[in-house]
RNA sequence: GCGGGGGUGGCGGAAUGGUAGACGCGCCAGACUUAGGAUCUGGUGGAGUAAUCCGUAGGGGUUCAAGUCCCCUCCUCCGCACCA
């Protein structure tokens, strides 16, 4: 009988889901496992790098229940967002239609793949029993001032006609589309993220070091971007303004020779409001050039530095000096106060600025050698730390001194105040499209902003809309939407129409897998308490810094009013490598893609997951090998066929386990220790290092053995079942529906997903013999059977005295001898 | 520029400081076959008839012993990058 995979996986996955095996139970007393990955955009399809992640989590998954915990495991569709309006213009259908067919589409795929979910957890963020939550969870932010709403230069992305987070800008370009983006102002909601900024930093080194890889807790560190230093006041007399700036360099406070700010910031339209009109024109014209800039151009850190002269001044709160307030495109809005003192002499990026455009440079720290500084000659900045000058009380300070001592000094005398900044700003959430959760706000001409009461969630969505231009959202021609009574005062009142960006639904998924179609809150506590937070998370890695932090910050707020009590939501965290092909990750656009839905009709689900698994470990990329599933498959037609073959002869001798002690022949012996020997390295390399690749390896290796015993004792059979049972046993997190067949062929009553994983046996681990390595001077000369456990000096004198070794040492000195108990002897001589 | 990974056969990849190259792919030879792109057996880092020598990016070092630890250099991938 040949190997039907078409058959076998569609009967397993049948069984599978009519014995209801894979749904777990709240059961405190139980220890819980929860293993969750990345939900997918029902984009249409899935494709290779899904199959990927999924196999990766169903392996432990299926291996951790198999060790005896409570898993939950399941799935869900991240289906809000802009690629369902696209479509809905391209093919002339609805979003809600068009992504409802997809997620049919892909779960009928994802059955196919054998993944052991619970799919009564499954979770649709775009159906109004998971959005009201997201409206409730906006509320209740709202309710603590974490939601609020403000006017303010915001990334702004054509393509999408929408405003994206700072965190949704990757090298100045949308991070969907890649379009350059640009600077607008809008009045938009923003939820303070910012508060938490230094918790999510502290907690990336005392929670998620080491479950989570290094290079995303150094990419989020990064993000978040903590840096010490001072706030200080540039008073202007003439405009009646005091101008904040930050710095981390207060001690470089005497070299300030100008102040630059960031063309949008609001001091520029005080200004322009007093200037003559020639004047205002000119500098309209400077604000209107930069803003022409997109972020790459601007934020690049080799563009050209541009100024304008204004005819203001500031006083240094230090000299008293009078300071020339420049505008100057390299100062960026989002970071400090959207103003900088300039430092000439010790700030490349101010030193480039002043030559320009002829600025004076004082140099207010000589370096350590004893150079002095001169700002007419000087080439470049000198950043380094040195010995203050030019500066004051506070000459001849090194620098690390300086700097804590001059802002001592400005506290006391009230001219600066310590600061921590962070480069996180707040989380821009409203997005300019139909497609999302719509925010739960009605504007009343009487009662300003009003939130919507809770009993009124949800804020429907209307489903049937014509999408017909990027850029509009239908919600604006839907007076049945957009009209409203006020909550407040019973008038007249209009809708938000802005929705939220879809990383709101991702930011807490997971709870809502601990307690699914809760109608009364977004989960229960008990079951969120019991499961949460994730022990496994697995994904890719271009969520470092966007869903990863979002989520954290979720967790932290969610538990601050009291609905969790975990801080972190992420225990561990597995970033799988992409899947390569031809040497480029796998896209449409490339047309280098491989579809998994083909494969699996070619080769079965098994062997899909087989290779993929097996052709690198999980957090490397992995290239795409036709060859290679060949060789998966190859391997499982072995596997089969031997147990198929043997089918009768394996059945007759089941169930009796011939304990080492019991065993003579060497050659059964040393198959025993196989057995038990890849049980343990399997275990190891499954649970503790994730390396699904040589676990595999260790499989094919037990198989291989089973193919070489050429015994037909009865004794060598009982082994030969052992082993044969171990293997499939072993082998059924990666391959679920072979195993499962193959192990009913051998008469198991039970289901093998639901058999306990096997135990090593220590006493079957005992070697009988070992090699021994000999070296002469680090050198292998020679490797002699031994009994194991042979003593030090027992050891050394047989190996010496092996005439090979004798011949070689013959005639020399030998200064010593290292000897390693079962391993190896080194003789040490000279001449 | 700053930060973090990597660099091992023809390829994917293995190796608690102790036999470098597990396992697989490919390749070579053979067996069985009408046939083989099925299956099985054996071989497969390089040089050499051989003993042996050389081999983990390159160079130094520590050690009885280094792919593994330390220093320097090169290459490569990734992240960040005018962050005041």
């Amino acid at each position: 009988m040949p190997y039907n995979f078409a058959d076998i996986e569609k009967k397993w996955q049948a069984r599978w889901e009519n014995s209801h095996c894979f749904e777990s139970h709240t059961d405190t007393s139980k220890e819980k496992f929860f293993c969750l990955e990345m939900f997918p955009y029902p984009s249409g399809a899935l494709h290779m790098g899904h199959i990927r992640n999924y196999s990766i989590g169903d392996v432990l998954a299926r291996f951790l229940r198999k060790k005896g915990k409570n898993v939950l495991y399941t799935i869900g569709f991240d289906s809000f967002g802009m690629p369902a309006e696209n479509a809905a213009i391209k093919f002339k259908t609805k979003p809600h239609d068009w992504t409802l067919s997809n997620i049919a589409y892909m779960t009928e795929q994802l059955k196919r793949m054998g993944y052991s979910y619970d799919w009564r957890r499954e979770a649709i963020t775009c159906l109004p029993e998971y959005y009201r939550w997201n409206q409730w969870i906006f509320l209740q932010m709202y309710k603590r001032g974490i939601v609020y709403q403000k006017e303010a230069p915001v990334n702004w992305c054509e393509t999408c006609g929408t405003v994206l987070a700072n965190e949704q800008v990757v090298d100045g370009g949308c991070w969907r589309c890649g379009t350059p983006v640009h600077k607008k102002n809008l009045k938009q909601w923003f939820i303070r993220i910012t508060d938490y900024a230094q918790e999510l930093l502290d907690d990336i080194e005392k929670d998620l070091n080491p479950g989570w890889p290094r290079r995303v807790r150094i990419m989020q560190t990064n993000w978040i971007g903590r840096s010490e230093g001072a706030r200080l006041t540039f008073k202007i007399p003439e405009l009646d303004y005091e101008l904040d700036a930050f710095t981390t360099r207060f001690d470089t406070i005497y070299g300030v020779t100008f102040i630059a700010l960031a063309p949008e910031h609001e001091l520029v339209r005080k200004m322009q409001s007093v200037m003559n009109d020639d004047d205002a024109k000119k500098l309209s014209e400077f604000v209107k050039l930069v803003s022409s800039q997109s972020s790459i151009e601007r934020s690049d850190a080799g563009a050209e530095k541009l100024g304008f002269k204004t005819p203001f001044y500031g006083i240094n709160p230090v000299t008293g000096k009078k300071i020339p307030i420049w505008i100057a495109n390299y100062i960026l809005i989002d970071y400090g106060t959207g103003a900088i003192m300039g430092v000439p002499a010790h700030d490349q990026r101010d030193f480039d600025f002043c030559r320009k455009y002829d600025i004076p440079i004082i140099p207010v720290i000589n370096p350590k050698d004893g150079t002095i500084l001169d700002g007419a000659t000087m080439t470049h900045a000198f950043e380094e730390d040195g010995i203050a000058c030019n500066s004051g009380q506070f000459d001849g300070m090194k620098t690390e001194d300086a700097i804590p001592a001059m802002i001592d000094w400005g506290e006391r005398e009230g001219i600066c105040k310590r600061e921590v900044n962070f480069k996180l700003r707040d989380w821009l959430i409203s997005r300019q499209r139909y497609w999302g959760t719509p925010i739960p706000f009605v504007y009343c001409d009487k009662c300003g902003v009003v939130p919507v009461p809770e009993e009124q969630l949800p804020v429907i969505l209307p489903e049937d809309v014509e999408v017909k231009e990027v850029g509009r959202s239908p919600l604006l021609d839907r007076p049945d939407f957009l009209n409203t009574t006020c909550p407040h005062c019973g008038g007249p009142a209009r809708r938000e129409a802005d929705t939220m960006d879809t990383f709101f639904c991702s930011s807490w998924y997971f709870d809502r897998y601990c307690s699914p179609g809760d109608t009364n809150a977004p989960f229960e506590k008990s079951d969120v308490d019991y499961w949460m937070p994730v022990d496994q998370y697995i994904g890719g890695i271009e969520h470092a810094c966007l869903h990863l932090i979002y989520a954290r910050f979720f967790a932290k707020f969610l538990t601050d009013i009291g609905l969790t009590k975990y801080r972190e939501p992420f225990t561990r965290l597995l970033t799988q490598g992409m899947v390569i092909k031809d040497g480029a990750k796998m896209s449409k656009s490339l047309g280098n893609t491989v579809d998994p839905t083909e494969m699996v009709k070619k080769y079965g689900a098994d062997t899909i997951r087989l290779f993929i698994l097996f052709a690198a470990p999980p957090n490397n990329d992995l290239e795409w090998s036709d060859r290679n599933v060949e060789g998966a498959h190859r391997f499982l037609n072995r596997v089969w066929r031997y147990v198929e073959e043997n089918a009768e002869n394996l059945k007759k001798y089941g169930g009796k386990v011939i304990p080492m002690s019991e065993i003579k022949a060497g050659n059964l012996r040393d198959f025993k220790r196989k057995i038990h020997t890849t049980i343990e390295n399997v275990t190891h390399d499954v649970y503790d290092e994730k390396q699904f690749n040589t676990a595999i390896a260790r499989l094919m290796e037990l198989t291989n053995a089973i193919y070489s015993l050429n015994d037909d004792t009865p004794e060598a059979w009982e082994l030969k079942r052992e082993a044969v049972d171990v293997l499939l046993n072993c082998l059924s997190p990666f391959c679920p529906h072979i195993t499962e067949e193959l192990w009913e062929m051998l008469g198991h009553s039970d289901m093998l997903c639901l058999a306990p994983w096997p135990e090593s046996d220590d006493s079957a681990m005992v070697q009988d013999s070992v090699i021994i390595v000999a070296q002469i001077n680090g050198k292998v000369r020679g490797k002699f059977e031994r009994p194991a456990g042979m003593a030090k000096d027992e050891l050394e004198r047989s190996i010496m005295g092996e005439q090979s070794i004798a011949d070689k040492t013959a005639g020399k000195e030998i200064v010593k001898v290292i000897v390693v108990p079962d391993k190896l002897v080194n003789i040490v001589v000279k001449g």
